[in-house]
DNA sequence: CTGAAAGCGCTTACAG
DNA sequence: CTGAAAGCGCTTACAG
């Protein structure tokens, strides 16, 4: 069997209750008994039981994340840092993929995965903000993403819009006046592609350039979406001189079809992407892209959701964060 | 407060145990008292708690995965399939990143990780073997990886040579003479690299050609890598018409290389690489690899894992196993 | 087939 | 500052 607070206590010549009070950092210990106890846990080698103590005290000291899956590499990413910004708060991470996937989040939300975590991280990709809100239960819960703008809700975002008005006007500033965009629908709106395209426009106007219909690629938001993004616009004849991805993967395959049709980057056509994944960094010619802050969604989303959890937040409306991004500037349009 | 068996057992006027077992399943209860206490349970919309199921019985249904990074591609995939896997069986996986470091990877076995799950997925990129079996204590360890191969561990890897040997004789098959190999050390051995490196040698035996040490180019395991070492041959002069990269993203990183060198892939040069990352499906040309059956080892180290804990396995020498590659012929080397 | 009792290992009021 | 008692919500022998 495992060593128990009983035999700490007893080894160490005090009641269960001064144990629970070492383990716990209780403020009032006298020295010695502090330090008898923390001699009898080191020589019994004893270690609590988190289990029971999850038991009692209603905590299980687990964050629950929910996101579509795990393979995609934003969702890596974050995840990645999720996990490593909660380790420095004493707290894990339970991941729950989604499959973006309406009845995989309500059960995500209701169901024993709930039990397990102290809160919720939540990525809502299939649900309604109504439907997130009268079944998220009485823990606390943060969304994570752009979709769910609600006063309701505790929310961490990054700056869509600013961010690709920022990247566009760069393009701008070099001196590329066709800006070809790809991988936007024209009637997209709330959604990252529509932030992302209203910012876009926006810079188009703050330069007093009119948008151009025929300079719109839409598509998926893959590396083949951007490579035939690139082509129908080269085999349709319009002309370009810069290319802004909505995201770095789209950007990536654009780039490549360019390269491989023997149109220099960036002397010929500019390219800029969104999102500073691994491979924009590493690609050749490097890819001039955002940063949307990954790193303070992190921190805030994990500070917000663990403060709630620890009642540190008051029980106000809904917090809004929007991280700050980076423009990285790189070869692909200096 | 939620509602609990025993409000379940006062509605259907039965005892706790009968609420117990027909939670469990168990066999033996009259089909009247099972429904009794089913309506119970739905009428009072009773869940069962976790924790205190699991103090009690000592299992949590959670399994730990143990591995360096979740941003790393081929591991977010991994996690993502281990986790679909496991689900179907009834157990969730609580991940834990050791940033492939000795320390983190000793208390990932050792620590408080250990007690919130019935055993481990394990990778072992820092412990020596010794190590891993002094400190893996009494709840089963299944490895992953082909670092450890050792009687006294379970393991579950891919067939890295011979998934080599095969992908470089469809090269040699479709003609090719000269492959370059880009991503090995002449002195790596027992790792990956060593083994698909002596996969590569043993094809190119069966075909009769000599190995010429001016085709290997050693570098990292990234796109930077692979790129440099096709400029480095270009540069260099040595004729080659084929590159084997042994990873996917070498290879990638080879092929953008002499793309845009105006070399053209299959004509000039076939290229092929290892993993079948999603990237390897969306390249232009798409790039032919191995894969090396991540689904049968997410299958089969779960289910070992799995049978371990439940006693379904019979306690001998470790169970090794090796996953079935598949040759993925595109464009790249048809 | 079902019941009454014990106990998993903690934390939490309540005293003193 | 510390102790004795209760109890979180289950499962597990043990009876019958």
């Amino acid at each position: 069997m495992a060593v128990t607070m009983n035999d700490v206590a007893r080894a160490a010549g005090v009641s269960l209750k001064t144990v629970s009070n070492v383990l716990n950092d209780y403020e009032f210990i006298r020295p010695a008994t502090r330090q008898k106890v923390n001699e009898a846990i080191a020589e019994l080698g004893y270690e609590a039981n988190l289990t029971a103590r999850s038991l009692r005290s209603g905590k299980t000291r687990m964050l629950g994340l929910v996101l579509s899956d795990l393979s995609v590499p934003y969702y890596g990413e974050l995840a990645s840092k999720l996990m490593k910004v909660a380790s420095l708060r004493g707290y894990r991470v339970l991941v729950e993929q989604s499959d973006a996937n309406v009845d995989n989040e309500l059960s995500a939300l209701q169901g024993p995965f709930r039990q397990l975590t102290d809160g919720l991280l939540f990525t809502p990709l299939a649900m309604e903000a109504d439907a997130v809100a009268s079944s998220r239960g009485n823990k606390p819960v943060v969304l994570l993403g752009e979709y769910i703008l609600d006063a309701r809700f505790d929310l961490v975002t990054m700056k869509n819009e600013e961010a690709a008005r920022a990247v566009t006007a760069h393009l701008l500033a070099g001196g590329r006046r066709r800006v070809a965009v790809v991988g936007a629908h024209p009637e997209d709106s709330g959604g990252s592609a529509g932030l992302r395209l209203s910012g876009y426009r926006k810079a188009l106007e703050d330069a007093g350039i009119a948008f151009d219909p025929a300079l719109m690629a839409p598509g998926g938001w893959w590396r083949d979406a951007g490579a035939a993004a690139v082509a129908g616009l080269l085999d349709a004849g319009v002309p370009f001189d810069a290319v802004f991805g909505l995201n770095d993967t789209l950007a990536l395959g654009a780039m490549h079809e360019l390269l491989i049709r023997g149109i220099k980057v960036p002397q010929d056509v500019a390219v800029a992407g969104f999102d500073d994944i691994d491979e924009a960094r590493f690609a050749s010619p490097s890819l001039t892209t955002v940063s949307p802050g990954m790193d303070e969604i992190a921190e805030r989303s994990i500070g917000l959701l663990i403060d709630r959890i620890e009642g540190l937040q008051p029980e106000d409306d809904g917090v809004h964060v929007e991280a700050d991004f980076i423009l990285k500037i790189r070869e692909s349009a200096p």
